[in-house]
DNA sequence: CGCCTTGTTGAAAACACTCAACTAGAGTGG
DNA sequence: CCACTCTAGTTGAGTGTTTTCAACAAGGCG
């Protein structure tokens, strides 16, 4: 699938490479040697239009995925045709670290948007953990993060429709405000009510329904691709919203 | 809280961490020394009584739980007094490996029946890390595949109830036959009805009937702390269960 | 223009929840 | 010994939420 020669970054892409590295900072320091580490283990940048599919669910995969822009989803396909979010990814993350563990990944990786990848080869990032503990334990770190979201949307499936949409927004506000993609009044949101189901485990009519609910308790008004927030408190009590499990504080580790 | 200072483990002890061992070299081959590090880094062995809270949410944690006997759940108390369980452990697991990472749980940790477990103290695991490369990927995929079984969780969620509870069952089936706690048959279930209900995400009384339905359909029968189930397979395809998702494969990694 | 996707709304059906009552068994204290 | 209480399981009836089926409007695109 993709090539193996690295290509070379462009100034742009290593801008965007800084997302990742400020994710890690966020969490501990870096040393200079570990950021040059890091930059070396990424090769190839490429962009794939909106629907595509980076990553077929049991394919071996050889690398792992950092999201430069756009939006990407890891879906499951069901039966009777539906199909499951399981996570949604930003720009700075990475979004399937754990294939360099499994090899193999139990879900699909389909860009909901155009997006822009950077491609980190295992053999790469296999090498770094040899030689590279610290940096290590901070990678490890993002996988496990990545579980406690898992868990907190587990916990989401549990709760009334209107709770669940609006826990979303509010998970999506929090992650985006950090990367610099949305403020505490809304953000940019291209995704079809559909696809907003597909995250919630929902029947599109029925979001259709909730987010009229919504709209008219002025608590989040979604059209037109863009997610207006008139009060961000109001929302997040309203989703008993706590951005504690993202685990955005810094700890020494 | 937990003492500092390492117990010597007994034979029986030494037998249980083979269940981890075996887990591990499940997936890769461990060199001699490796087992001998991995068994250096557990310390004291603790019994809980039934109910206990082993680690409350949001608490600092000083050590990685192995469960050596018992049931264990991973638990999140939500708003109105209920709760939702999003994990269950069984002997052989390592509970909460990632607390090595995140240093404070999203969640707290429950004995289901009389526990015995063994404490894997952060500083020896964290040593650990700091020179053995290829243990540490695998102990990284113990908490990527634990990530695999939340994202099921997640997919389960968006079924009806009799598959739910079918689904769960059979999870709890082909990991307890791992670890030669079940048969094809059938096992032992200690759980009420109502952490059934916790587990996935229905109310008790709905669980009841629940089960009822799948006993009248003599896909399972749940009495007495007993789960029997006349036919696997025919169970597993009611509940459309793959077991591909825990990773039990061998992938040298 | 026709065709597709997306969003919207209505009505009926399916599903799960709540409230309530009752059984059975285990454990307690008089 | 019994009465009492507690938990777990069971069942019925009514309610509320979500889904399904269906139809239709609006916009993009060949």
């Amino acid at each position: 699938m993709a090539a193996e020669v690295p290509t070379h970054a462009s100034r742009d892409d290593e801008e965007t490479l800084a997302t990742l590295l400020r994710a890690l900072e966020r969490r501990d320091t870096l040393s200079e040697h570990e950021r040059v580490v890091l930059a070396a283990a990424m090769a190839e940048v490429r962009v794939c239009p909106p629907g595509e599919t980076l990553i077929r669910a049991w394919s071996s995969v050889e690398y792992s995925t950092l999201l430069l822009s756009g939006l990407l989803g890891r879906v499951f396909y069901m039966s009777e045709g539906k199909r499951q979010i399981v996570a949604m990814h930003l720009p700075g993350d990475f979004v399937d670290l754990h294939s360099l563990l499994l090899k193999r990944l139990d879900h699909d990786v389909v860009a909901l948007s155009e997006v822009r990848v950077a491609l980190f080869p295992h053999v790469a990032l296999r090498r770094l953990t040899e030689t590279e503990p610290h940096l290590t334990r901070m990678l490890w770190l993002l996988t496990v993060i990545d579980g406690a979201i898992h868990r907190e949307w587990i916990c989401r499936l549990g709760h009334s429709a209107a709770v669940r949409i609006a826990q979303f927004l509010c998970e999506l506000q929090a992650r985006l405000e950090l990367v610099g993609l949305a403020t505490r009044a809304g953000f940019a949101l291209h995704l079809t009510q559909s696809e907003l189901g597909d995250v919630t485990g929902l029947t599109p009519v029925h979001v259709n329904r909730t987010l009229r609910k919504l709209r008219e308790a002025n608590l989040a008004i979604i059209r037109e691709g863009q997610a207006v927030i008139p009060d961000l408190a109001r929302l997040r009590e309203f989703a008993r919203f706590d951005p504690t499990y993202l685990y955005l504080e810094k700890r020494p580790r």
